[in-house]
DNA sequence: ACTCTATTTAGTTATTATTCTAATTAGAAT
DNA sequence: ATTCTAATTAGAATAATAACTAAATAGAGT
């Protein structure tokens, strides 16, 4: 319930940016990439702080993967 | 409402406390630092990064400086 | 099995946070 | 005016974050 992680993870500003994208749906790392300014790699690790928060998951669709707004644990925050 | 500073400032555990602490009512900077493993200018740094997220304020009353929970902006995080 | 594409891991560097001790300031109280 | 107490500022060390490029991996599709 709301681990210490989710705290840290929503202290940055392109994650919460994250965050909000997927609230409309799903959406394949290389899409979210598209949207930075940032290198690939520099966004995978914003992944991988928000995977570790809970709030996203990740499920593969052929060549992509595409990444799903927790739901349960979003809700939590507001 | 709600400026990028309030989630930097929740992102720390003692910060987070403090609050919780706050929302019983004002206390001295002295009384926090007791209740921390902490030095003091250590919890100051922590009541400066606090007081910029307009998450509390300070009032001297004699020869204390009494904190106060910011109601208004800690209605929001919620 | 090979290749191609999407994504992550490794390794490095730069920046920002967190903590400490020692010194200073602010103000109350004598 | 001086002293005393509470709290902050200064300065320095360490740790944690965040970013990059280059290399590796995973898996789809041929």
């Amino acid at each position: 319930m709301l681990n210490s992680d989710v705290y840290k993870a929503i202290a940055h500003p392109v994650r919460r940016d994250i965050l909000k994208r997927l609230r409309a749906g799903p959406q394949s790392a290389g899409d979210l990439a598209a949207a930075y300014e940032m290198s690939k790699p520099s966004l995978s690790a914003h992944f991988t702080v928000l995977k570790e928060a809970d709030l996203i998951y990740a499920k593969r669709s052929g060549n992509h993967i595409y990444y799903h707004l927790n739901v349960s644990v979003s809700e939590d925050i507001l």
